[in-house]
DNA sequence: ATAAAATAGTTAAACATTAAACGATTTAAT
DNA sequence: ATTAAATCGTTTAATGTTTAACTATTTTAT
């Protein structure tokens, strides 16, 4: 998907990888996230069970920096979820200001009944690379997420 | 940000990779397109703009399609970019279900005003690469994107 | 101790996004 | 020619998303 624009050999470079990195990654996210809906859960949805599930009780702060998203968004989030009983939330005793969000019961076990087709797909996707690419691919892709050696 | 599933080698290796891919695109995305609020765009709006300034005149449909989102979406979308004078439509007089959108006077010299700009930040943000990095990045991107050769 | 600043979470407004139902138009099948 | 199927765009319902204003709580400065 080479762009249209005409500029220097760096611009027309840095834009070529640009949309290509965009573009992959759209399309590898939908292909491996299609599935949630078979689980009613939206991909943000499934991303706040997903941490709750491997890292615990978290505040809605926490969750919002973990996942990149805004506290407002995860109060939006929470309520749907919580509202279906996959999690619970309480206030931390010590600190009024914060939520404890906890993954429930229910939440844990759906959770526990899709998991490994997530990931089956997740290997799947990458199986088009080999394991030597997907390590360029990790290691290039953390030098440009962090900018920084 | 390795995850904490326990699983085999090539799973933790294939989620690493999926993850740090997930990570680096959107906080690039969000640095390269943090500037278009200082001009009134969101990114779904810009992403519009640009192909019609690039590639002329399309469909709905082709819109869509080139940019990866529903034609419920492009409905959206160019009803706000519509009413704020940057694109305008017209039925397609061969075939009446298709509509034909094009970018007004004013939506090219919007474009015209910042691009030179949103291209600069690309290219900063690419910087943080080499050009052979940058180079098997696209190559890797290609790859999984289109799961072929 | 008290006022100011900082922090956590909620809410509302605005826009994005999709799926599904729908109406209008065109094409294909017979 | 008529019917059936396909295609394009719109709308609605539901959810996601951010920003900014807001409340409540805690911490800091004096």
């Amino acid at each position: 998907m080479p762009t249209k624009y005409k500029g220097t050999p760096e611009e027309v470079q840095a834009l070529d990888t640009y949309i290509k990195l965009q573009r992959a990654t759209e399309t590898s996210m939908s292909r491996t996230t299609a599935h949630l809906s078979n689980f009613d859960l939206t991909t943000s949805q499934f991303a706040v069970l997903e941490a709750l599930y491997h890292l615990g009780t978290l505040s809605q702060r926490d969750l919002a920096e973990k996942l990149l998203k805004s506290t407002g968004n995860m109060s939006s989030v929470l309520k749907h979820i919580e509202k279906r009983g996959l999690i619970s939330r309480e206030r931390n005793e010590n600190d009024n200001r914060y939520m404890r969000v906890c993954i429930t019961g229910s939440g844990r076990t759906l959770i526990d009944s899709m998991f490994k087709e997530h990931v089956a797909g997740i290997v799947e996707e990458m199986s088009v690379l080999t394991s030597e690419e997907q390590a360029e691919l990790a290691r290039l892709c953390r030098k440009l997420g962090l900018r920084e050696t």
